[in-house]
DNA sequence: TCTTCATATGAGCATTTGTTCATATATTAA
DNA sequence: TTAATATATGAACAAATGCTCATATGAAGA
C-alpha cells in the first residue's frame, strides 16, 4: 500500500489503524445487517415482528403496504438470515431470527427515544 | 386503518403491535443511522477513525479510495452528526461523535468475529 | 377436481446512490 | 501576492434499490 504520498499523511498512525481494519468479508457482513435494517419500509416490518410473530397479510396490514412488497423485503430479510418462518396451513408466520439483530434494534430504539 | 380486510388476520394482535411501532419519524431516523453504516466504503470510513482520529488523506489511504470520495462519504457522515472534525492549519482531523454509532459497530464487529 | 386464499416471484420502471472528474475554497509558505 | 496543499462540492453517469403489476405456487375447502 502506498502510504507515503502526501506531507500530511502521519505513517505510523496510519499503519496502527490499517492494523484495526476488519478483513473486507467482515465489513461486508456488517454492512449487510446494517443495509437490512436502513430502509424504513424494511425497518418496520422487522419493528412489527419483533415482539410477536405475524403473518404476510398482518404485516401488510401493519405497514400499510401490499402483500407483494412486504413479500420482496421478507424474501431479503431470510436471505440474510434476520427472519425466520413457519407455516400453518396457508399461512406463513414470521418472526425474528437472529438475537443479535434485536439488541442492535432495541438499542437503536433506545437511542431515538432519548 | 382497514384492519379485517383478510380471513388471516387477527385482529385483536394487529392492534396490539400497532400500539409498539414507533412514530414514523423514529423510524426514519434509526433508518438513517443504519443506511450511514449500510455502504461498505462509508463503514470502512467509519471502522479508520473508531480508535483514533485521522485526517481526509490518511482516511483515503487507509480506505484505499480517492480523497474527494472520502470527502463526499464524510459529508453525509457529518450530516447525520456521525463524525465531528477539527481544524489544525490546512489539515482536518474526522473523529466520531455519536457514542451510540460507536456502540453500535463494536456490537456489530462481535457479531461477526464470534 | 375446481376455486379460493395466502404467499412468492419475475419483469419493468422510477428513484436513489456512490463514484469520478473538474473545479472551488481555505490555509500556509515563499 | 502567488503557488502549493488539503479539503469540499457540483454535475454527470452507471449501478443498485424498492415498488407495482401480472402471474405462479401451494394448501384447504366445496
Amino acid at each position: 500500500m502506498e502510504i507515503c504520498s502526501k506531507n500530511c499523511i502521519n505513517k505510523e498512525k496510519v499503519e496502527e489503524t490499517v492494523k484495526t481494519i476488519p478483513a473486507q468479508e467482515e465489513i461486508n457482513q456488517m454492512a449487510d445487517i446494517f443495509k437490512a435494517l436502513s430502509d424504513p419500509s424494511r425497518l418496520k416490518i422487522v419493528l412489527a415482528i419483533l415482539n410477536q410473530e405475524h403473518c404476510v397479510c398482518e404485516i401488510a396490514t401493519i405497514c400499510g403496504q401490499t402483500d407483494s412488497a412486504i413479500s420482496h423485503q421478507l424474501r431479503i430479510l431470510r436471505t440474510l438470515k434476520i427472519v425466520k418462518n413457519r407455516r400453518e396451513g396457508k399461512v406463513i408466520y414470521y418472526s425474528l431470527e437472529d438475537e443479535h439483530v434485536i439488541s442492535t434494534i432495541n438499542m437503536s430504539l433506545d437511542h431515538v427515544r432519548h
